[in-house]
DNA sequence: CACTTGCGGCCAGGTCCTGGCCGCAATTCG
DNA sequence: CGAATTGCGGCCAGGACCTGGCCGCAAGTG
C-alpha cells in the first residue's frame, strides 16, 4: 500500500519538524479523516516510535525520544548541513568519531541528490578556510570515495606517491580505512603486487572506483588497525605536555572553555594543564590559544618550539 | 499495514547500508517471497526513491541519489556521529551553515534516545578540546534548547548577565536565533518588560523551557537579523589583515591547505595573505598556525598582538 | 460545568497484500 | 553461441487490511 506507507512517512516527517501537532491539523495536511490519523499514530507506535498524545484543548501528538532512532526526514538544507558537518568531523582528528562519521557520510552521500551535493562541496571549500588543522589534511571527497569502495567491495584505482617520492598507479581491492591520531591510512590488497599494502591517504590522488566487484579477502591478523600499526613501525610519537598556566582554572574556563577540562587547579593564580599530540607545532599553538601566560615543564622540544614560534611572531610584530 | 510499512522501512534501511543487494538476499532478510520484494521495490519507486536494478548474475538492487532526500535510517553510532558533528558545526563560525545545522540538530535531538544523548554529550566534551575557537563559546546544549523553544513557541526562562554585569532572571517568548560572525544572538519578547530584546547567548545561563505555549508575535521589521543589527550599533568591528608570507603559495598550500585559498602569489619565495576577523587574538593565531615566517602590513594592532604573543611564548620557551 | 481533544470498539464496503506461477528481457560466463 | 542467473510484471485466489462514520468514554482547560 504505497499510499498508506507514504502517509506514515509524511506523518513522521511532520512530527519531526515541530513538536506538537493537533490531530485536526494532521488530518487536514494528510487529507484523511481524524480517525485515520488516530490509526496512523497507532501504527507508528506499533513500529516502535514513541508518539505521545495529550488531551484537552491545546492537546495533540508529539514524537518523543524513544529507545531506537526513527528514520530522519531531512529537508534539503538540513541534509547539506549534516553533510558539511560530517565532512569536517571526518577530516578532523576527533578521537574515535571519524570512522563512524565517515560511515554516516557515505550513507548520506549515497542518496544525496546532485544539486545538494554541489552545495555541499561549495560550502565545504568555503568553510575549510576557517577550520585550520595541523599537518596535511585529507580531502573529504577522497575519504568518502574510498570508504564507499570498502563498503561495497569495489575495486579502486588511484595514483600514489611513495615515501621516496616515486609516483605510481595502483589498482587495489580496498579493505578498510584506519585513523590514527590525525592521519588516515588505507589498507588494501594490491592487485598488481599481489600483496597487502597500507597507503597514507594524504599521498594518494584521484581515487576512482574501477567498477569491478570482488570477493573480500581475509586480512592477515584480521584487525586492520593492528595491521597498520605493525607496518608503521613507530612513527608519529606522541608528545605529552605538562604546563603551568598563570591563571586560575576559572579564568581559563572563561577564556577558553575547551581547555578547562584538562586543567587541574594549583592555586588562585595558576593551574596545571596537560595535553598530548603527535605534532609539537600544534601543541604549542594550542597553548598559545589559551590566551594566558604559561610555563612549559616538559617536554623540552615543546619549549624549543615555543621559542621558535616566539621568534617568528616577534619578527612579524617588529616589522 | 504496520507490517508492510515496517518492511518498507527496513528495506530502505538495508539499501542504505550497502550499495548492491540481490533480491534473493533481501527476500531472505525480510522473510518474504522474492515476488513481494519486487513489489516492495516497486512501492519504493512509487514513493519517489530511485531504486535501480541490474539483471544477470551479480545483479541486484541499488538505492541511488534522486531528486529528494529519502528518510535516513541511522544506526546508533551514526546518529551520535552526526549529533557531534552538528554540535561543533553549530557552535563554530562557519558562515551560513549554523542556523541550519542547528535546525537539523534540534530535529535529531528531539528523537535521540537517552542513552545516545549521554554518549553525545560525553564525546562532545572530549572533542571540544581539539576544536578551539576564539572568544567566548556557546554551549551547544543552550543552543538547542533555545532553538527548540523558538520552533515550538514555548516560553523560556533564563538568567542573564547584562553588559554592565548586572544579573537578572528573564521570562521571554522566544522568537529567533541570529548568528553574526562568531557570535550568537537571541531575539525574544521579554514578558516582564513587555518589549522586544536581543540577548547575547554567551551571557545567558540555564535556559529552561517554562512549559507555557504562546501565540507568536510579529517582530517589528520582520527580519530578526536586521533587528539584531539595529540594536547592535556597530560593536564587534572587523579587523582586516594584510600579511606577506615568506613562502610560495605552493608551500603554503602544502603546509596549511586551509590558508591557501586566501593567498595571492607574489614571487617564488613569498605571497600575500588576507584574512579578516573580529578577534585580533584569533587573527594572530591563525597567522602563527600557517607555520611560515611572515610580515604584518596592517593593521597595527595585529602587529602589537603578535608582539604580545611573542613575549608570552618567549617567556614560556625560556623557562 | 461546558468544551475540546484523544481513544478505541464496531461496522460495512471496498481495496490491497501475498505467494505462486509464468513467459520475457538483460547480462554474464563458459 | 547457449546456459544460467536475475529482474520484470501479468494473472490468480484467498484472505487480510484500510477507510470513514458513529459512538461512548476519559482527560485536560477555562
Amino acid at each position: 500500500m504505497t499510499v498508506t506507507s507514504g502517509r506514515l512517512l509524511q506523518l513522521l516527517s511532520l512530527l519531526q519538524t515541530r513538536r506538537d501537532w493537533p490531530g485536526e491539523e494532521l488530518a487536514r495536511r494528510l487529507e484523511v479523516s481524524r480517525r485515520t490519523i488516530r490509526r496512523d499514530v497507532e501504527r507508528l507506535r506499533e513500529l516502535g516510535y514513541p508518539v505521545q498524545a495529550t488531551t484537552g484543548p491545546d492537546g495533540g501528538y508529539r514524537l518523543e525520544a524513544g529507545t531506537a532512532m526513527p528514520p530522519l526526514l531531512l529537508d534539503d538544507d538540513e541534509a547539506v548541513a549534516i553533510a558539511v558537518g560530517l565532512r569536517t568531523a571526518a577530516g578532523a582528528f576527533v578521537d574515535g568519531i571519524e570512522e563512524t562519521s565517515l560511515r554516516a557520510l557515505v550513507k548520506l552521500e549515497q542518496v544525496l541528490p546532485a544539486h545538494l551535493r554541489r552545495r555541499v562541496t561549495a560550502l565545504n571549500e568555503a568553510t575549510a578556510t576557517l577550520a585550520p588543522s595541523a599537518g596535511p589534511t585529507v580531502d573529504p571527497e577522497t575519504l568518502t570515495i574510498i570508504a564507499g569502495a570498502c563498503r561495497d567491495h569495489e575495486c579502486l584505482r588511484f595514483a600514489y606517491r611513495a615515501k621516496d617520492g616515486v609516483e605510481s598507479r595502483r589498482v587495489v581491492e580496498p579493505h578498510s580505512l584506519v585513523n590514527t591520531g590525525n592521519r588516515w591510512y588505507f589498507v588494501a590488497w594490491d592487485c598488481d603486487r599481489d600483496a597487502w599494502r597500507t597507503f597514507r591517504l594524504d599521498r594518494l590522488e584521484r581515487p576512482t572506483a574501477a567498477g569491478r566487484r570482488f570477493q573480500p579477502r581475509q586480512l592477515p591478523g584480521g584487525d586492520p588497525a593492528a595491521f597498520v600499526a605493525r607496518n608503521l613501525s613507530g612513527s608519529a610519537p606522541r608528545h605529552e605536555a605538562r604546563v603551568t598556566l598563570r591563571a586560575s582554572k576559572a579564568e581559563v574556563a572563561l577564556r577558553s572553555p575547551w581547555a578547562a577540562s584538562q586543567c587541574e587547579p594549583i592555586d588562585a593564580v595558576s593551574c596545571e594543564y596537560r595535553a598530548s599530540d603527535s605534532s609539537i607545532e600544534w601543541l604549542a599553538l594550542r597553548l598559545a590559544m589559551i590566551g594566558v601566560d604559561f610555563e612549559v615543564h616538559e617536554p623540552a622540544v615543546l619549549r624549543e618550539e615555543c621559542g621558535r614560534l616566539a621568534e617568528r611572531l616577534a619578527a612579524a610584530g617588529a616589522a
